[in-house]
DNA sequence: AGGTATTTAGTACTTTAGTATGAGACTGTT
DNA sequence: AACAGTCTCATACTAAAGTACTAAATACCT
């Protein structure tokens, strides 16, 4: 966080002196205007990209969960509910208990879930749903 | 792809329509110096973000391997590669074999790997490991 | 109302996964 | 050389996970 606070403030500052600078160079009438603006517009497409990159990389990756290709798999909801407990690292009884029905219907779901993805494992299936985008995260 | 290709042909115009609509401001004396500049700085810094962010998108989300978690929690190379292995979808045979040791041997370091990340089961140790950052997806 | 898909649940069984423990081989360090 | 740590493997368990059925209750659809 302390350096966030640092960069932002050098950024500031660099951008202020390069303002003063294009100022200058345009009044002292060393360079052309188009020179100037195209080199205020490279520097600042350049700050916007570094930017976004650290508030990306600073940001959970969060990943969109793609709705058609649950459809076209053909996962029921519920069966998408159960997924997304075993991907989060829950055992039969526990998904069990968090849903509220009894083991013995997880376990009809989950091997729904691993046909459906054609996973021979819990494991297997969770890595192909990551690859399919239909786990938010 | 091709909605990439408009994308970019609509920037290029507008960034050439701007560059003109400011010179032409300047020539006239419509404006001052520092508001083209500020405008353009301001412009081409969204546009950098809106570009980074595009691109971001469409790249797969590398996650970087935090090598000093990995030192932290005590897990060894080998008990790292297994971790690497489960997380992929592989049953304890399929990694003995991809390895080239026993099961026996996977066993040992899956239940060392689950003990170090305070686990109770695989598909918990790789929720685990990714909230830590310690995979590489 | 009849058909289809979903959700629920059970039994019985096989296969993986995971624990506990012991132990030999190898590596690098002091 | 002695030690700590790692890697290897084995045996004997227990505990989950997964398969293969069957079947009833619901819900949705036209």
């Amino acid at each position: 966080m302390k350096k966030t606070v640092l960069i932002f403030g050098m950024l500031a500052l660099a951008i202020l002196a390069l303002l003063q600078l294009s100022q200058y160079s345009l009044l002292s009438g060393d360079l052309k205007i188009e020179f100037v603006i195209s080199g205020i517009a490279i520097v600042f497409f350049v700050i916007g990209v570094f930017i976004q990159k650290k508030f990306r990389k600073e940001e959970a990756p969060f990943i969109e969960v793609d709705q058609k290709q649950i459809e076209t798999i053909g996962l029921s909801k519920r069966e998408y509910e159960v997924l997304v407990e075993m991907a989060s690292g829950y055992s039969n009884k526990e998904i069990a208990d968090r849903l509220f029905v009894s083991e013995s219907t997880i376990k009809t779901h989950v091997s729904s879930v691993l046909l459906k993805l054609n996973a021979k494992r819990r494991t297997q299936a969770i890595q192909k749903a990551k690859e399919l985008q239909i786990l938010p995260f």
